[in-house]
RNA sequence: CUACAAACCCGAACUAUCGUUCUCCGCCUGAAGCGGAGGAAGGAAAGUCCGGACAGCACAGGGCAACCCACCGGUAAAGAGCCGGGAUGCUUUUCCGGUAAUUAGCCCGGCAAAAGCAUACAGACAGUGCCACAGAAAAUUUCUGUUCCGCCUUUGGCGGAAUGAGGGUGAAAACGUGAGGUAAGAGCUCACGAUGCUACGCAGUAAUGUAUAGCAUGGGUAAACCUUGGGUGCUGUAAUGCCAUGUACAGGGCCAUUUUGAGAGCUGCCCGUUCAAGGCCCGGGGUAGGCAGCAUGAUCCUGGCAGUAAUGCCAGGGCCAGAUAAAUGAUAGUGUAAAAACAGAAUCCGGCUUACGAGGUUUGUAGCUUU
RNA sequence: UGCCCGAUAGUAUAAUGGCAGUACGACAGAUUCUGGCUCUGUAUGUUUGGGUUCGAAUCCUAAUCGGGCAA
């Protein structure tokens, strides 16, 4: 087991076609003020999840804005992702998921991190009806 | 002391826990992983407005077109940047002259001086075009008028000639003021000035300033065409080189095939020249990974020297982001008047422009207090 | 990241440097028992700042916003 509450490059969704992937074939549920899309793969990899995230410059024109959001979505994704990756050591299971921030607002942290446990949950009872 | 404006400087520190990226070292056959050490956004990283470096393609030669620049000198790799100087314009103050009933703070003028600000600042005496409305006239002019002559019956009217001063119009009106002169007038003449050209001196590297003489005086617009002088090959790091993977040498259309030659190169066009048997288009298919480019440079810091300055030279020391969905965050505490503002590298530099914060320094203006 | 275009009434689209039009729409009135059609009228404006010019939608320049191209 690695570390806990990491967050490295092989945690993260890599690559131009495995996002064209994850965009087009795979499926997605909102949790305002976050739309997250999914994507169960079959090959092996280094981590059992990988996770990907993002803001619309549409939103938010500037890059600093985009990068504080992003920030914030991959501080709460690596503090609550825990349950997550037992459910899919336990089962065996390979994930892609990408989070994208849809409001047109600037969020605080706090607001972000209790959402997070939610869209866990709602992800691994997707993933559980999808495979039964 | 307070307020405002301008210029320059600065762009918030530390500790703990968890976490990100890069480099090096160790464990390890190697990879992965773990441990240790170190580095990790800006003054504008922004806009992409100028200028380069670097790279690819092109490069016998001539002409045309297009685009850019524009007072002078310096600086620099270069520039529409910067520094210094000049010229012009505006404002303020002082001074001088004129006019007026007056010894004018007030009106008019000043190549008389100082300070501040601004200027895409070659040429309108090379040529062409344009200048609405108003006005007589917007560039070889004559509405009202003035004067003279002739005719008619006088107040006056008509015709001819001269004139460009006064009036009014306009953004702009035919060099300005005064005097002489004249029938009335006019640079028609003179004095003092203005502007331009030519000649010749002096000062200055030069722009330019200044003295003298002669000639001339019909406005504005070149960010209208243009003329003069100078310059520019095109494309941008998604450039470009290498490695790996993979496919379709399938199909359709047009033009040529040894001449009268389709077409290609000289990347804007033409001449000229070279090559020339295949070329162009539609449609379809494949790949879309890695390495280099890519972090030692017109580099940064300190000191000295040269220069009015921009800047340059010398010596010593330092290595200071390098990702590829894209790295700096979260929590708690110390501390502060305030965990503030504008804002996030993507090939790299020199500038310009725009956005912004609490202050600091200097200069200027205004107000208040004290002496 | 690099390069290149554009901006005129609510919408579409004109305008040699010289009074900013046209069509549709909007509003008001007339006509009609009411609405529509029709007729008459009105209000709307050059993205913003600075400059050149007597005068700028137009020329120059800086910004803002929008759009396009790129192995």
């Amino acid at each position: 087991m690695p570390k806990k509450f990491s967050y490295s490059k092989k945690e993260k969704v890599k690559g131009r076609k495995l996002i064209e992937r994850l965009f087009t074939e795979g499926k997605s549920f909102t949790i305002f003020p976050i739309k997250t899309f999914y994507l169960p793969l079959d090959e092996k990899m280094d981590s059992p999840a990988r996770a990907g995230v993002g803001a619309g410059s549409k939103n938010f024109p500037k890059a600093v804005q985009r990068n504080r959001i992003k920030r914030l979505l991959r501080e709460a994704y690596r503090t609550e992702k825990l349950p997550l990756l037992e459910y899919l050591y336990q089962h065996s299971r390979q994930v892609a998921l990408f989070m994208i921030y849809i409001d047109k607002t600037m969020p605080e942290y706090s607001l972000i991190k209790n959402k997070m446990p939610f869209i866990i949950q709602r992800l691994i009872r997707e993933l559980h009806e999808n495979n039964s």
